[in-house]
DNA sequence: GCCAACGTTGGC
DNA sequence: GCCAACGTTGGC
């Protein structure tokens, strides 16, 4: 079992949407090292919800429904080929974990998402994961 | 292959 | 709105 956090913007794509429309080709990512990650992912692997920019806080848990597959909203012309990931939402945390207690939590400081900021895929540690969870069910 | 210029992301 | 971090582009 791995466990990734992915990152949406509300305005785009929020986790209220999300849990309205039950699953979601998690696509559109541009970047060699969060594809890398996407590439990782296998079925039931588990995912962080976070919403950058506005609330900058992690919402929900979600889980990998099918592995990476080819991302047909790339373009033509893109000599890459991208990749993206069926989710499904699994729950929203009682308590949202945001940005600001993140960084002030002594084993969740480490994340990736705080280092690499602007990476919108990244990987996440069992104990972090848990530690998130364990907070926001508190 | 280096690096300056420029664009994008995302926190503040 | 600003700016740091970092990826991409293009001239040389």
């Amino acid at each position: 079992m791995q466990y990734f956090l992915i990152k949406s913007e509300p305005s785009v794509y929020s986790w209220d949407t999300f849990l309205q429309e039950k699953q979601t080709f998690w696509s559109g990512v541009r970047n060699h090292q969060a594809k890398n990650n996407l590439k990782l992912m296998k079925k039931d692997d588990l995912l962080l919800f976070y919403h950058s920019n506005e609330g900058k806080e992690i919402v929900g848990v979600a889980k990998v429904l099918t592995e990476a597959y080819k991302d047909d909203t790339a373009a033509e012309t893109d000599k890459i080929e991208w990749v993206g990931v069926d989710v499904v939402p699994v729950e929203t945390l009682k308590k949202p974990i945001t940005l600001a207690f993140i960084k002030a939590d002594e084993i969740l400081k480490e994340m990736l998402l705080v280092k690499q900021s602007r990476l919108s895929v990244t990987t996440v540690t069992k104990q972090e994961f848990e530690r998130v969870l364990e907070l926001a069910n508190m």
